[in-house]
DNA sequence: GTAACCTTGTTACGATGCTTAACGAAACTC
DNA sequence: GAGTTTCGTTAAGCATCGTAACAAGGTTAC
């Protein structure tokens, strides 16, 4: 550690051993993502990774102190698919069709929890004891991201002024309260967003905060009940009519327009 | 099992050892759900049950076959708790009250999975592998009995005459098609109605089956998020005025009354 | 009452998995 | 080339599941 020699020339990068060593690492994910893919659980043996690459099951430990780490380290990995697939699908979308951007975004949280209904569970499944150790935990964290790429879109629309008042009976006092005492509000702050925070506090009501969060509910809702197949019975079509349905009724009682 | 001693006089009632057995295995199970409780997990190992009973391990054979059948019997139970539960809670408001029942049960479903986040996840996490296979599977079972429960109130309200057409877009054909082509429709009936099933396909439009299945999904992913602490630092109260809106909203999209 | 049988629970055993400790080999540094 | 670090191995301890063989009790039949 204390002789790094790449960091002295033009060479900054990462020693080879560096980069044996995250490609190994890597390959432990891959293939224990594989294997949960493939058992259709949760579960991550030792044995069972070491065997497919080749080595002892001992030597993984070189790498992961134990399972469990492994299993965050998959965790983590989840957070960034999910939101890098959110992020994607929505910026592929017009600037300015924030309809499509949020279709485009509840298509792709939906979709990768089907494509993955492992790293789904993993993310927003029940939580794991021990898991929520490091600094207010990383299953918070996933919360807020996904939430984030959704009040992106919301803070977008204020932007445009396409943004009107949702459609509910009043704002409940406790709501603001829980609210406005959430300090970690600042972490629901997305990073596209650079500007006047207080911008953002003014763009977004109580009530539209409120909105979001049962759209998202909605949406998270179904995206479960679909990954986990407890909407099979309706066949694809059926459950892709009520997919739009849901992403529609949501806009529509938070105030984002419904079309392009 | 040949020589059933029970059935000759009046005494129909189940033989010494039946009673035995049935206590050991209420008792199994008891601890297993315990021991999950405790561990914050879905796990269950035999060892650790039968240490706690002052057994060995291998005696817990004599009444499940292996751990994946102790875990199937706790997803049984649990549907038979789910259900009740939600019943119980409904019945016990005033028969007319529909809004007061819709409010119950939503409630119902809410605390129980606060209440009972490993049986939850039983019932409604990711499928493992090899619950599906008795005859369509308690998952899906799980599912239909949880609708069941609302659909009731649904076709209460039509019986009264105060459901009125959901507030949507119109039916997609593809879910229309999806909801006709379901045989197992037949399954989502509840066990309170015994009338005739025309009335209730005419009752319930194929828009309010939509509504309803919207209903169910925006509860139960605020249900999901709530139970596992995802949405915590709201704070309970503004938990509450979610969960409130969030049944009200439901509600008013899907033309039930929203207040008595 | 006694003999046969069934039920229940035991100990013994083998396989698998996690994890630590001790060791050897290779790579990298100087 | 010598010393150090990293990597992976073998050996061993411990826990688990699940099977097999066996002992002890209750139950039934005669």
């Amino acid at each position: 550690m204390s002789t790094e020699s790449g960091t002295e020339a033009g060479t900054p990068g990462p020693t080879r051993r560096e980069r044996n060593r995250a490609a190994t690492i890597a390959e432990i994910k891959e293939i224990g993502l594989q294997r949960m893919h493939e058992s259709g659980t949760t579960d991550v043996r030792f044995a069972e990774i070491a065997r497919e690459m080749g080595m002892t099951a001992p030597g993984l430990y070189r790498y992961f102190a134990s399972r469990e780490e492994l299993l965050t380290a998959l965790i983590v990995d989840a957070f960034d698919d999910l939101g890098t697939a959110v992020a994607d699908a929505r910026e592929a979308q017009p600037e300015g069709d924030l309809w499509g951007r949020l279709l485009a975004t509840s298509a792709a949280y939906r979709d990768w929890a089907r494509r993955e209904p492992q790293q789904f569970s993993l993310i927003f499944g029940m939580p794991v004891p021990g898991y929520r150790a490091p600094d207010e935990g990383p299953t918070t964290e996933a919360a807020k991201r996904a939430m984030g790429q959704l009040q992106t879109t919301f803070i977008e629309a204020a932007r445009l002024g396409k943004l009107v008042p949702p459609l509910l009976d009043g704002v409940d006092e406790a709501f603001v309260k829980g609210i406005n005492e959430a300090h970690k509000f600042d972490h629901l702050m997305p990073d596209a967003w650079d500007g006047d925070r207080t911008e953002v506090a003014e763009a977004l009501t109580p009530a539209t905060m409120q909105a979001m969060l049962m759209f998202w509910a909605a949406l998270h809702g179904f995206v479960t009940l679909h990954a986990y197949g407890h909407l099979e019975w309706l066949g694809e079509a059926a459950q892709e009519a009520l997919f739009r349905s849901t992403v529609e009724q949501g806009a529509r009682c938070a105030g984002l327009p419904t079309a392009p």
